[in-house]
DNA sequence: CGAGCACTTGATCGCTTTCAATAGCTGTGG
DNA sequence: CCACAGCTATTGAAAGCGATCAAGTGCTCG
């Protein structure tokens, strides 16, 4: 495994996740300030950006990349709790230990803040804490959606959903006129999204089968997923088909 | 069903969410900026506070009782994602629809803020906004944990999950001399204890009969749970027996 | 060409659900 | 005082869904 290669400074105002990382409400002032203690780090595909019971020094913000937060058991059972994508925040200010292990699924890199003075300035500028209550607010609803999909969908419910999700996420429009396509690629493996919706990887791929079966999907290798008609995988997600954000 | 009670206002001094409740780290003038803005509403056991959806003009805490959160699907499947125990935070500031049902498990008496009113303090002072995303993040922190229970553990272990956290929360030590024996009254039904863990209610029967069969826990009437070894229950429940708290 | 990895597919097993009957308790009304 | 309704909880039997065990495919890389 290779080690985390820094990188040079890039400038905040040119930074792609500038409008929606936990610094979007920051005065010029108050970036210039975090700019004096953040550094970049970068990771490849598969390798471990945090362990769980780490000591940790920095917070930040992934720049580029998906990353998952799993929790594992004694006997290896594991599940995942956060998909982390552009934009989203890593660690928590006022707590020294890891609680998950953070795994980058793609190349990643991320945006880090030294903790102490991370804390301190969060302390004296309400912008920040504000921000960072917004995230975690959103976060905590992502959180308890997905409750309800672990507790009570069905294997192919669960599949439906997972895709929706990734879908409304970083899907791009496709170019061939008909309104509702959505074309993305898949940034997990079948394990992953099993460890994400608590199944084995076999009953992943007998959904993902079935899916592309029924024409729900259209799938082109492994992972390049084509949703020709998003109402129909939200019917299947079993969700309302209303568009499905939260109110 | 009857309507809520309007009660007097108490002083915050002698509150007894006081120093845990989103108000815990605020200043004297702050607590009079408070109490300004908040009344008291009581709610009897089996009344829904809020319902899913509906606008929301109030964010407030639990004073006293037990309420559950829950999402609901068009077919009834219903999954409970929080427990409200005195002093947790209900609502969100910054929106105005409500997006779980919440309901009494028994009486409830909750201290109510007018939402706009608070929005504008939470701008104004950094205490109460680092406050409530501590408390936010303490609650993601939880919803993270129960998305482990929920994704992969067996209904053995997810009721023993179960009762180890009440344990934890609102256990009195008993008085008979035996270190790490626990006693206390299960705030939910079978079928609450079913919509928590993703389960039927005849499956969280079976296995409560199976662990009193078994001396994991004993029963008096349905309700009335004595924990004989907490180290034992935390075996059950699959967790490290180091205690379980968050590192 | 063969090793390694991600994924697919098949067959069987077993846990949880589903359907159903019953028990225990409380409150109500004849 | 007893009968009965209504509710919560328990228990049994059978069915179904996803897990487990196992084999095989297709792809990439050395």
């Amino acid at each position: 495994m290779t080690l985390p290669i820094q990188t040079a400074n890039e400038n905040c105002e040119d930074c792609p996740i500038r409008h929606r990382a936990v610094c979007a409400r920051c005065e010029p002032d108050e970036l210039h300030e975090l700019d004096a203690i953040k550094y970049y780090r970068s990771f490849e595909a598969g390798q471990t950006i945090i362990w769980s019971g780490d000591m940790m020094n920095f917070v930040g913000s992934v720049v580029s990349g998906v990353a998952t937060l799993t929790q594992t058991m004694e006997d290896g059972r594991t599940q995942m709790v956060g998909l982390l994508l552009p934009s989203d925040f890593v660690g928590r200010p006022g707590r020294d230990g890891a609680a998950y292990n953070v795994v980058a699924t793609t190349d990643v890199v991320m945006c880090c803040f030294r903790k102490k003075p991370f804390e301190e300035l969060m302390a004296r500028t309400p912008h920040i804490a504000v921000r960072l209550l917004e995230m975690t607010l959103d976060e905590l609803d992502a959180a308890r959606e997905w409750m309800l999909v672990l507790g009570r969908k069905t294997a192919r419910e669960k599949i439906a959903s997972l895709l929706a999700i990734i879908a409304r996420r970083d899907a791009t429009l496709s170019t061939d006129g008909r309104p509702g396509q959505m074309v993305f690629d898949l940034p997990l493996t079948r394990e992953a999204m099993a460890d994400y919706l608590g199944l084995t990887l076999e009953t992943v791929s007998r959904q993902m089968s079935a899916l592309k079966k029924d024409g729900v999907i259209l799938l082109e290798g492994k992972r390049h997923v084509t949703i020709p008609d998003m109402r129909r995988l939200m019917d299947e997600a079993g969700d309302d088909s209303d568009g499905g954000f939260l109110v």
